[in-house]
Parts: structure tokens; sequence; C-alpha cells
RNA sequence: GCCCUCAUCGUCUAGCGGUCCAGGACGUGGCCCUUUCAAGGCCAAAACACGGGUUCGAGUCCCGUUGAGGGCACCA
């Protein structure tokens, strides 16, 4: 059985670049049938940012991504404050994997595992200060070598257990570690080059090194599938799974995303987070895909670039991701996020749609305005390419418009008279529509335009500034049909009066 | 400074020694469709970083150069 899990930790807003990496742990579990946690790794006490493991944990709820195990979903969103999020599921386990899902709710382990190492002769107490280690840093660099802890260089040995210290791997002083990286492939690091790592700090919480290798041997993960920074520190948890006598998982070191400067991604780069994304907009389906595209193509020739997630899990293998560093440039999540704002359901559209008129101060407060808004969809559809652009396209049938100046209401290549003409004729027309549809208000319209000798253009110009208000809109006969026989005459009966005098 | 990784159109990528004068997608330009705007269709421009090898043959393998990114914490 897959197991594969996704480790941030709570410092912060979570950006695209970790989401990428969390979505193909998800998908290669999924393909494979099996399954994905998330562990909040809160090992840094100093880094800490309340209420980010929360807001981590409604990232994925948002994208529908559905978790085998992690902080409790429900919990969550049910806090009232951001200031501290619970720990596992009450018996510590879910679906089998065992918990708690939050590390510093793990200390004793931690200390039980250093310890043992200690008992084996693969780790070591030592209690150099901050300041000592920094000392001893500086002069290493002033002879120009790296600075790398070994067991003999420490100050003191007579170390007391009972007294705040820090507890370091043993490495060997020669020989090479090498493994098989599922993305970058074979890679090797010689052990005199590996630092004598802390694992348990004096505060009693582990390193991250100490608490990676604890944590996905216990909790069964299967292919460990992280950020590219972490390669060069594998060597040591292979050294690790070696002196616990733990079978080493696989792993899998994915590519950075940068952003369009070539740097790596930050917050100067903008819209990083997935909610900024969504603020902006972009929805669910066109992130997930556009995420799986930054490095990764199904490849063997198929050239697929829409996908649903259903056909990501499908698809997806890490041996197609891709070893380079992609660029995040969101042109193709602009068009991405019309294509799948095109597959939507229209009421599903609306219902997405809904907060964003609204937020524009859009009002849909009867039933009658909700169904307008309902109708007015298939017309928007293909027109979006986020949820922001609507408002401009639909305020018109909501609130009234101011009467639009005069040379709005005058066609192109026409004269003021042949123009208030056509507008008059026009309006007799629709007032006399048996049924105020599109398709008779059509032909009705395009018969005046023969009789006049005009252009649709010409005439439907017109027609548009003087009922929408605007030169650019959705179709414009499903458009006044929403909006209704009454309005639509009385805002032409204004525009004939403006033009009148 | 030391170590590691990466390098195909502007961007995301296909390519796993010959079928590549390098394919797809976004974006860009043009044309068509068309009541505006979109959507859609068609066409076009656009790339194997550089230098050495290996081989009958290299985008594909090896070495080097250059460039970019990352790591070298009682941070993850």
């Amino acid at each position: 059985m897959v197991r594969t899990r996704f480790a941030p930790s709570p410092t912060g807003e979570l950006h695209i670049g970790g989401v990428r990496t969390a979505l193909f742990s998800w998908l290669a579990a999924k393909h494979a049938g099996g399954q994905f946690f998330i562990r909040l790794e809160d090992t840094d006490q100093r880094r800490y940012v309340p209420g980010s493991g929360r807001r981590i944990l409604e990232t994925f709820d948002w994208l529908g991504i559905e978790l085998d195990g992690g902080p409790d979903h429900a919990m969550l969103r049910q806090m009232k404050t951001d200031e501290d999020y619970p720990g596992a599921l009450e018996d510590g386990s879910y679906r089998g994997i065992p918990g708690p899902f939050v590390q510093s709710q793990r200390l004793p382990l931690y200390k039980q595992w250093a310890e043992w190492l200690i008992e084996r002769g693969h780790a070591y107490r030592a209690n150099e200060t901050p300041e000592e280690l920094d000392r001893m840093r500086k002069e290493a660099e002033a002879r120009r070598e790296t600075f790398l802890f070994r067991e003999h260089m420490r100050l003191r040995t007579d170390i007391d257990p009972n007294q705040p210290h820090v507890i370091r791997m043993r490495v060997p002083r020669e020989g090479v570690t090498r493994f098989h990286d599922l993305i970058k492939g074979d890679v090797a690091f010689e052990n005199a080059l590996v630092d004598e790592q802390v694992l348990l700090k004096a505060d009693g919480y582990p390193t991250y090194h100490l608490a990676v290798v604890v944590d996905d041997h216990l909790q069964g993960v299967t292919h460990t599938i992280r950020a590219d920074e972490w390669l060069p520190s594998t060597p040591k948890h292979l050294l690790l799974y070696q002196y616990f006598g733990w079978e080493p998982p696989l792993f899998a070191h994915v590519p950075n995303v940068r952003g369009e400067d070539g740097r790596k991604l930050s917050k100067r780069h903008g819209a990083t987070s997935v909610f900024d994304l969504r603020d902006k907009g972009y929805i669910r389906e066109a992130i997930i895909n556009f995420l799986a595209l930054l490095g990764w193509a199904p490849g063997g020739g198929d050239e697929q670039n829409v996908f649903t997630v259903e056909e990501l899990i499908e698809k997806f293998s890490l041996d197609h991701v891709g070893s380079s560093p992609a660029v995040f440039s969101d042109d193709k999540l602009d068009w991405l996020n019309g294509v799948h704002i095109r597959r939507l359901p229209p009421d599903e559209l609306a219902r997405r749609l809904q907060p964003f008129v609204e937020r524009d101060g859009i009002v849909l407060d009867t039933p009658e305005k909700q169904d307008r808004f309902r109708r007015a969809m298939p017309l928007i559809q293909e027109r979006l390419k986020t949820l922001t652009e609507a408002t401009p396209l639909i305020d018109f049938l909501f609130q009234d418009i101011p009467t639009p100046p005069k040379d709005a209401l005058i066609g192109p290549k026409m004269e003021q008279h042949l123009s208030l003409y056509a507008l008059r004729e026009a309006r007799r027309a629709l007032e006399s529509l048996p049924a105020f549809d599109d398709k008779p208000m059509e032909a009705a319209m395009r018969a005046l335009c023969d009789e006049l000798q005009l252009k649709p253009t010409q005439l439907f110009t017109i027609v548009r500034n003087a009922v929408t208000g605007k030169s650019v809109t959705p179709p414009l006969f499903g458009t006044i049909a929403i909006l209704g026989r009454e309005a639509a005459l009385e805002r032409l009966d204004r525009a004939i009066a403006a033009l009148s005098h």
C-alpha cells in the first residue's frame, strides 16, 4: 500500500510551490490506490505562526483534496480563534495511520528514539552553547574551511543527562551514502562532508531530521516526496534509517517553483497562496490542473493539457515529473480557468459566482433576482477567465443605468435623426413582440434592419447602448430577454428622449 | 569557500541514440466565423546554453565551461 504525506511547518502562508509538492504526493498515492495524510511539523517554537496550521488544512479542504489522516478538519473549522490548533483525533490514529499528526504532540517518541540511538552508540550528548558554536564556525571560516561538527570537537564531555543538552548523531568519517531518487536519479554524498546533526534540541523538541525519520517510519510512509532543498540532507536521514534498522522509504525530491524573475517564489511575486488565487477568481479545478502541469506532463506521446482531477489521478506518475525547476507564470492558468469555468454546470457557476458579484455590490436578495442571475449564466460562461470578471457583464440587469450620452446612441456611420428613428422603430418592435424571448426578438430586429437598410451592427449598437449603457455585453437579445420587457422599454424611452433634443 | 541539483520555443513541456530540418499547450501575430466582447476554427513566427568527446549516427550517453537554483543552524 502506497502511503504519502505532506509535512508543512505552520510558520506562515503556504505558497503555491508547497501546494504543488503536496498535490504530487496526493496524486501519487491516489494513483496507486493508496493513502495521503498531513502532518504538521511544528518543532520550532520560535517560528510558529498561530493560525497557519489551520490555514493549511483549510487550503486542502477548499481544493477538495481529501486526507486519510491529519489534524481534524471539523474541529479546525469550529475553532473561534486562530490561537492554536487541536491535535490528532482522539484515538491517535485515523484510517489505520498512527497519530498524533502534530509533532509537538509526539515529543516523548523522539526523546525515546534519540536515547535509543545513544544506547547503541549512534548518537551522543553535547552541550556547546549557541555562542560557542558560533565561534567555532567563525574560526572554521577564517581557516576557509566548512564547519562540520564532530564528536571530538566537544568542549565538554562530562554531560549530565539531567541538565539541558542536545543529542547529536554520529556520522562515519569515511564512505559514501548513495541512493536512488525517483526524480533526480542516482545521487551520492560523501559521509565526511555530512554534519553530525543535532537530533534532539535542548528544549526537548526534535530537529526535522530526527522527527521526519521517526514519523515517516512509524506512520508507514512508503514514498517521501518533498521539496528539492531536502536533497542534501537525505544522507543524514538514510544514516538514521540504517542506525534504527528500519527500511527507508523511496525518496522523490521535486524541483522548486520559481517566480517570473527566476528567483524562488515568495511574497514579492504577488498572489502565491491558494487563497490569493481563489480571491482573484480562480477555481479549484483550474488551480489543480495548472499546478499538476507545473513540472509534470503525461508523456508517452499523450499531449493532453486539460485534466479533471479524476484524469490526473489516473494518469499521474512520479516518473514523469521533470527534474528541472518550473517558472510560475499565470498565462496558462488564466486559460485553464476559462476552460474549467466553461465546464461547470450553469447552476454551479452561479453558486461560485455569487460571492464575487455581491462583493461588487450587486444585491441578489429576491427570488426574482436570483432567477435572472441564473438565467444569465449561459450567456456569460464562455466570456469569463476569472470569477471577478462577471460583474461588468451583468450589473445592468440588477441595477438602474444612467441615460447614455447622445453619441453612444448614434450608430456607426449614421446621422442623429436616422438613429432616433431606428430607436423608435426598435422600441415598437419590442413592445409588440408576442413572446419576449431572444429568438423572436432577434428575428424582429433583423427584419427591422432590412426594412431600414441598416447593417445589424448599426442597429444593434444603438439598442445595446440604450438598453445596457454599455458597448460591450453578452449576446444582446438573450440579455434583453432577461432584463424583461418593462425595463427594456423604459430604458429605450429614456434614450429616445435623450436623443430627441 | 565547500557540497548538491538543474539546463529544449517568452512560459509549461514531449523527446528515454536513428522515425526530430524537434511535437503539443499557453501567450503573441494574421485570417475565418460574428450584433459588441468572448468562445471556436485555420495559419504563422518561436527552442535543443557553449565546447569537447563516445558512436556509423547525439536534443538524447560521458567530461568540461558557463549560467541558474538549493544546501552547509539547537529553521523547516
